[in-house]
DNA sequence: TGTAAAAGTGTAATATAGTGCACTTATCCA
DNA sequence: TGGATAAGTGCACTATATTACACTTTTACA
C-alpha cells in the first residue's frame, strides 16, 4: 500500500464518519495542518502521527507479505 | 498494529531472509543507524522510510478496520 | 576460547516533519 | 445567491527523524 493509498483511505473513512478535518485533528491530537497534508498526500507522516490519525477512524495499520502483481 | 509490532515483524522477516541489518540498509536505501533503531523499536520512522525498509523484505503496509478487542 | 561479524550506542550535523497564524478558495444549502 | 462552514496554502518557527562516524558489546562458530 502506497502513501497515496493510505491518505485516500483516511479521507474516505473520515467522510464516511461525517466528520471534518478539524474534528479529526482534535480527536486524534494531530494538528489540523498535518491532517490536511496527510489527506492531500503532501505529507510524509511519522508512524506515530499516522497511528494517531488512524485510531479514531477505527483503522489500524498491518504489515503483510506483499502479493505478486501489486 | 502498534509501532512495536511493526518493528518485530521487520526483524523477524529479516532474520528469516538471513540478511544483516547492514544488508537491509543497503538494499532499502535507509541508513544502518535507522534500520537498527526501527528494529529496536526506538524509532518513529517516517512513512517513506518505513515503506522503503518493508519493500525489500517483501512486506507491505495496509490499513484495515480495527477489530474489536485488538 | 579467540576472533570476526553483527548488533548496539553516544554525539553532532543536517534535513525535514509538525505546528500556528493568517489568509484564500471551495463547498453547501437556506 | 449570499453567507457560513470546510478545505487548502504560504510562511516561519520548533521539534525531531535521519545520518555518518567512531566506538563498545554481543553473537556465533572454527
Amino acid at each position: 500500500m502506497t502513501e497515496l493509498q493510505i491518505s485516500q483511505a483516511i479521507q474516505k473513512r473520515r467522510k464516511f464518519l461525517k466528520i471534518t478535518q478539524k474534528d479529526l485533528a482534535e480527536i486524534s491530537g494531530a494538528s489540523v495542518r498535518t491532517v490536511k497534508a496527510i489527506e492531500k498526500g503532501k505529507a510524509n507522516p511519522t508512524l506515530e502521527i499516522l497511528l494517531k490519525v488512524l485510531e479514531p477512524l477505527g483503522l489500524t495499520l498491518t504489515t503483510e507479505e506483499r502479493v505478486r502483481n501489486e
